[in-house]
RNA sequence: CCGGGUGUAGCGCAGAUGGUAGCGCGCCUGCUUUGGGAGCAGGAUGCCGCAGGUUCGAAUCCUGUCACUCGGACCA
């Protein structure tokens, strides 16, 4: 009976069918609820906390490297929309309109922001005059629409959250800086934050951001092999000032455009935790952006001094600054454990009558299932190191991932082969043609991920083509 | 957007040939339990996705539509 209850209540392994497996996770953790518009998604208290995590610390690091927050409007007036050729091009056919106020009809359709380049643009047109208003380094935390036509909970909505940081620079040297700070920031972030490893490199012209000049981006490699884009950052040279009519007046008293820098992060990255660090019991969350670190279980709670000694736990954690949560709730032990394993709390602290005669307690890692009985004079040191093992271990599992399923070829069918037997990431060299690249999808069915800072010498011509080979390319089925 | 599957209680599902809805889990109350999703007893819960149509009568038949899901195309 007991059995046959626990398999109710299951979600479908994560090797059998990953897909489904996502789907169960995001529900059952409570992450996610489904609204009543295709693509739009109820962000619940816990994948809210989660990003609020996520956003405090980022916003911090901003802050630090003297961005301020700013907030533009909703909606962008379509003449507004229309000014920069390939921005519109490449936004056009994901756009949501807003044709009537009220019952009147718009003179002008408006579109919802599916990001805000133009609206950053306009404002700067109006504010930037002298070298001396520059440079200007903003950013806004707030949600955009995309009229995506299929979607999936954090993966791709319709609408959703993000930061996006604009900024605007008297130099293009400045602003390249500024672009690659800030995909370091990222990749920073997802490394020693998320504890997900990420390859770090440059979109190829096809793969750019619409009316960009370079864009940078960090990808991650699921645990499905696949590839999930993280984060990017886009250096957009002068081509939206010009677009824009932003000018400013140099120290040489010389009328120039300025050069911009745009760079987001969504809640698609929660997608890419789930996606990486997640089991068959549930999800795995990273220790340091976790809503709850820890979760303290008391075992035979009636008996006396059990509850006592939870909240006393409960709180000296806190105390020193871990999210920690006592389940007093009548619950079985049993139904905790599960519960909290589905909901990917890093450590697990069990106490009960028998640690009590001792002066300890239990700790248990979701990572790995590992218990360590530790005293209780010991909680406010072995609890922070546990974190940090727990964080490490998520870290090193993630990358033995990443390292074992990425593969040179030098051909296209030893490409074809890989991506049929193994997937993962596929490293070849590219002449750089467009039609090598949509060769590449067509023939091996992958795209290409970036260009890696970190290049290596394969081969020394494509692939696809057998022309001299320009750079290294990582390749993967992406998400 | 194209193709396959699915919408019945909070969740998972059953409801042959049309006759006004059921099971398991969960939920609520009480007692007993508590180191891996506890046991017993009692109780509550349905615009059968939505809108039309056929019919004396529709969860069931027809049409449309919305959403979910898998695959493909497209895409930050």
């Amino acid at each position: 009976m007991a059995k046959e209850k626990k398999q109710v209540e299951r979600i479908t392994a994560r090797d059998a069918d990953f897909a489904q497996w996502y789907t169960d996770v995001v529900t059952k953790a409570e992450l996610i609820d489904y609204s009543g518009i295709k693509g739009m998604f109820v962000l619940r208290p816990y994948a809210y906390a989660l990003w609020e995590n996520i956003q405090k610390e980022l916003d911090t690091q901003f802050k630090a490297l003297g961005h301020e927050n700013v907030c533009m409007p909703l909606l962008i007036p379509e003449s507004l929309l229309q000014k920069e050729k390939d921005h519109v091009e490449g936004f056009a056919p994901e756009v949501a309109w807003v044709t009537h106020g009220g019952s009147e009809p718009l003179q002008e359709r408006l579109c919802v922001r599916p990001t805000s380049e133009t609206l950053f643009c306009e404002h700067w047109a109006h504010v930037v005059h002298s070298w001396r208003d520059l440079p200007k380094l903003y950013n806004q935390w707030v949600s955009v629409i995309r009229w995506e036509k299929t979607s999936r909970p954090f993966l791709r909505h319709r609408e959703f959250l993000w930061q996006e940081g604009h900024t605007i620079h008297a130099t293009q040297e400045e602003a390249m800086a500024e672009t690659e700070q800030m995909l370091e920031v990222y990749a920073n972030f997802c490394e020693n934050y998320l504890a997900m490893p990420v390859v770090r490199g440059e979109k190829t012209e096809k793969e750019k951001f619409a009316g960009a000049e370079k864009t940078y981006t960090i990808e991650c490699m699921m645990h499905d092999r696949k590839a999930l884009q993280s984060g990017t950052s886009h250096y957009f040279g002068d081509g939206f000032a010009k677009a824009f009519d932003i000018t400013f007046s140099n120290k040489n008293n010389q009328l120039q455009h300025p050069f911009e820098t745009s760079w987001g992060l969504s809640t698609r990255i929660i997608g890419g935790i789930i996606m990486t660090h997640g089991d068959d019991n549930g999800l795995i969350l990273p220790p340091k952006v976790a809503p709850i670190q820890v979760i303290v279980t008391p075992i035979a709670q009636h008996k006396p001094g059990v509850i006592e000694a939870a909240e006393s736990i409960c709180s000296r954690l806190k105390a020193i600054g871990i999210r920690t949560k006592a389940d007093l709730s009548d619950q079985s032990p049993g139904w905790k454990f599960a519960e909290y394993e589905m909901k990917g709390v890093p450590l697990r602290i069990e106490i009960g009558p028998k640690d009590l005669e001792q002066a300890q307690c239990v700790l248990v890692r979701r990572d790995n299932g590992a218990k360590e009985f530790i005293t209780l004079d010991a909680l406010e040191t072995q609890v922070p190191i546990a974190l940090d093992a727990i964080h490490d271990g998520l870290f090193q599992k993630a990358k033995k991932n990443l390292e074992e399923n990425t593969f040179a070829a030098t051909t296209m069918e030893e490409a074809k082969q890989i991506i049929e037997t193994k997937g993962g990431f596929i490293k070849t060299m590219w002449c750089g043609d467009l039609e090598c690249e949509l060769k590449m999808k067509e023939e091996v069915g992958v795209s290409s991920r970036c260009i890696p800072f970190k290049q290596e010498e394969i081969s020394d011509v494509c692939p696809c083509c057998g022309k001299p080979a320009k750079k290294m390319v990582y390749w993967g089925v992406a998400y």
